[in-house]
DNA sequence: TCCTTGCATTGATTGATGTCAATGTATACC
DNA sequence: GGTATACATTGACATCAATCAATGCAAGGA
């Protein structure tokens, strides 16, 4: 997913249908964000120095073993919500706002009828 | 889940540790939006006439048998997304636009840094 | 070159989830 | 009462997902 253009779910009056493969597409979204332990990354890198950690503090904040946390890191840098940058040996991860300002916008309720 | 404040995930700079309960009640919400049934069939009943829809109509809508429609509905009924009022044999579903709103506040970047 | 460190990947296991067919239940109509 | 309709629930099954221990790999330092 590459900050694509996702249809809202609600609230618009005007219907187009929402096909299934749309609806999968937004749906990836969702299940992204749909762990405990990826809510706390997000929430951990959004809220590190610089904007940036790397896996071994997160590793230690979250109480999981190391590949758990990298598995639920790629999840998430695949979903396009994280960044991931290689500097010699650590790997450093931040947020890409836009991608959950996207997924937010899926949930607006811009008329409010 | 009943209209609750949800912590933001993302991006405020003040940095309470997110818990792991409050992170498992933000998952929740995007749990029950990870299914592509489930997206499609809140687009369906916010855009229905009069913001309302039966089962009926979903499930021909989505191909998909009463009996999983059926689960889907209550699941995104016990997320407090829906809800649902029985008139006679049918069973009427309204999108809760807080429970939306709330979620989608989750994802709110108020201070782009 | 060898060892250490930080991270990614693999394999196995356990538990959760989506789906359907079948059944249950309540309401409405004859 | 009996039957049909609309929905909910159950049981079974197959697939997916989260987790860990173990292993692999690349970069840095001795």
């Amino acid at each position: 997913m590459e900050l694509e253009v996702l249809t809202p779910i609600c609230c618009s009056s005007s219907a187009p249908p929402l096909e299934r493969d749309e609806a999968v597409r937004v749906a990836a979204g969702f299940k992204a964000l749909a762990d405990p332990a990826r809510v706390q990354l997000l929430h951990l890198v959004s809220t590190a120095d610089a904007g940036e950690a790397c896996v071994c503090d997160l590793t230690a904040a979250l109480g999981l073993s190391q590949g758990t946390v990298s598995h639920h890191l790629k999840i998430l840098v695949e979903a396009g919500l994280l960044s991931r940058e290689r500097r010699g040996t650590w790997a450093w991860y931040r947020v890409v706002p836009e991608a959950l300002t996207a997924i937010a916008g899926t949930l607006a309720t811009p008329e409010r009828v």
